[in-house]
DNA sequence: TCTACTAACACTTTTGAACCGC
DNA sequence: AGCGGTTCAAAAGTGTTAGTAG
């Protein structure tokens, strides 16, 4: 629908691009159990507005250095490390549901994607520390394939079972708060619990789209957009956690798994021991319906609350009166006359790593599967397409190349909800 | 027959509008 | 009129289950 070319000439006609990115990185060393900057950022896809990156504005030490993922699947030389004119010096992340997400890991955590577009659980939710509290940043989130296997539930584990799927196109889901100040994101927690997975390739809602059975890593990018509605950048940090790699699947198939989520998750309150919709219960009901008529239901179960039952529920009046208290400057009328699409734009080569062991994506992948749908989500996602092989992103050949949902919701997305309305961050910590 | 997937279902939480009293 | 609290219905999210396709 909007490429970025259309919306800004100056981009020129492609992007360039760097180097494949190692993906496998399920050796992780356990030391490195917090935050991980993203080690291969390619800087070189930044081209398209390097130009354009302000000058640093104080004086800012060398990234530390951090160790270069492990790559298990080739012989893939590791990319350069990122520049520091593109990196955040100083800035970390750091899981705040670290526990819960080591829970699920230990027992190999599973998602379910649906056609519809299913959330995560748990979701990704972090703190940041080390920005420049008057600069606006953007916080982004992707999930990337780990390796070039699709996986097989034996029953006990998962196996590997043959080669992956052709890779699907990347996308972008952006925090809706993006962009806001850096007190507004060290404020609180930073909660990503709407981002959506789907299995569905002709998916309109700009949902991240993954291959059943496959075992994917999310990644976060934090982006310092100094100027809304102009091509400057200050700064761009990738992070990951080990323990949020998960396999996505139709239907969970360790029992494990389920008992978890039925645990944490509020939704499923209704199955756990207590709740109404218990195995105990179901059973009870599928003998009245036989029966006949089903009498008033019962409330032997009763609803109680699960100790310790997590809720990434959003945000209630204390978000909103921070809103308030804060308002980020882009909630006040853009200089330009109207949301910076030309932030969120220029960045999706900026973000992607195409893991070079990784397959190519589908060639027979239908770009435009629906122009006139309109897209009723206020997250903004951006999409973005690996180039031949998979290694590298390139410029797309033509504008129908990028999926019209390139950007959803019309020519802007909506990452900047008006005065007053929801704020997706700093829901209460409970889990 | 087996595996993966889909849609319907019943339940829950979330959200926002409507209403009320101060 | 404005504010804050409560109530209620609709929307959305959850795992389960039966059915389908390959």
């Amino acid at each position: 629908m909007y490429h970025p070319r259309e919306l800004y000439p100056s981009l020129g006609t492609g992007y360039r691009l760097g180097h494949p990115q190692p993906g496998a990185d399920s050796s992780f060393p356990p030391a490195l159990a917090e935050g991980y900057r993203y080690p291969d950022l390619d800087t070189s896809k930044l081209d398209c507005f390097l130009s354009g990156i302000e000058a640093a504005p104080h004086t800012l030490s060398a990234p530390p250095p951090l160790p270069l993922l492990p790559t298990t699947l080739g012989p893939e030389t590791a990319p350069p490390p990122p520049e520091a004119l593109h990196s955040l010096p100083g800035v970390s992340l750091s899981l705040e549901n670290q526990e819960l997400w080591k829970e699920f890991s230990a027992v190999g955590t599973e998602m379910i994607i649906t056609k519809a577009g299913r959330r995560m659980f748990p979701a990704c939710r972090v703190s940041v520390t080390g920005l420049d509290p008057e600069a606006r940043y953007l916080f982004l989130l992707d999930v990337v394939p780990v390796d070039g296997a699709r996986y097989r539930w034996q029953g006990q584990h998962w196996e590997p079972s043959g080669k992956a799927e052709p890779r699907l196109p990347d996308r972008v889901y952006i925090h809706p708060d993006s962009p806001a100040t850096g007190a507004h994101w060290m404020r609180q927690p930073v909660s990503f619990h709407r981002v959506k997975l789907t299995n569905s390739t002709l998916d309109p809602h700009g949902h991240l789209i993954l291959h059943s059975m496959h075992k994917y890593q999310p990644r976060i990018h934090l982006v310092r957009a100094t100027q809304l509605c102009s091509q400057h950048w200050g700064g761009v940090a990738s992070f990951r956690f080990p323990e949020t790699t998960f396999i996505s699947v139709t239907a969970y198939q360790n029992p494990r798994i389920t008992q978890l989520k039925i645990a944490a998750n509020p939704f499923a309150k209704g199955f756990r021991e207590n709740g109404r919709n218990c195995k105990r219960e179901r059973d009870a009901r599928v003998k009245r319906k036989l029966r006949g008529p089903e009498p008033a239901a019962t409330e032997t179960c009763g609803s109680g609350d699960t100790p310790g039952g997590p809720c990434d529920s959003t945000l209630g009046g204390d978000i909103r009166d921070s809103d308030t208290e804060q308002t980020p400057a882009p909630r006040e009328a853009p200089p330009c006359g109207g949301p910076s699409a030309e932030a969120y734009l220029l960045h999706p080569a900026a973000f992607h790593g195409a893991p070079g062991h990784l397959p190519a994506r589908n060639p027979s992948f239908p770009e435009a599967p629906d122009p006139g749908r309109p897209a009723p989500y206020s997250a903004a996602f951006l999409e973005l397409q690996p180039g031949p092989g998979g290694s590298a992103y390139q410029a797309a050949p033509s504008v129908t190349s990028f999926a019209p949902h390139f950007i959803q919701g019309g020519p802007f997305p909506l990452p900047y909800p008006g005065p007053g309305s929801y704020l997706d961050m700093g829901s209460k910590p409970m889990y």
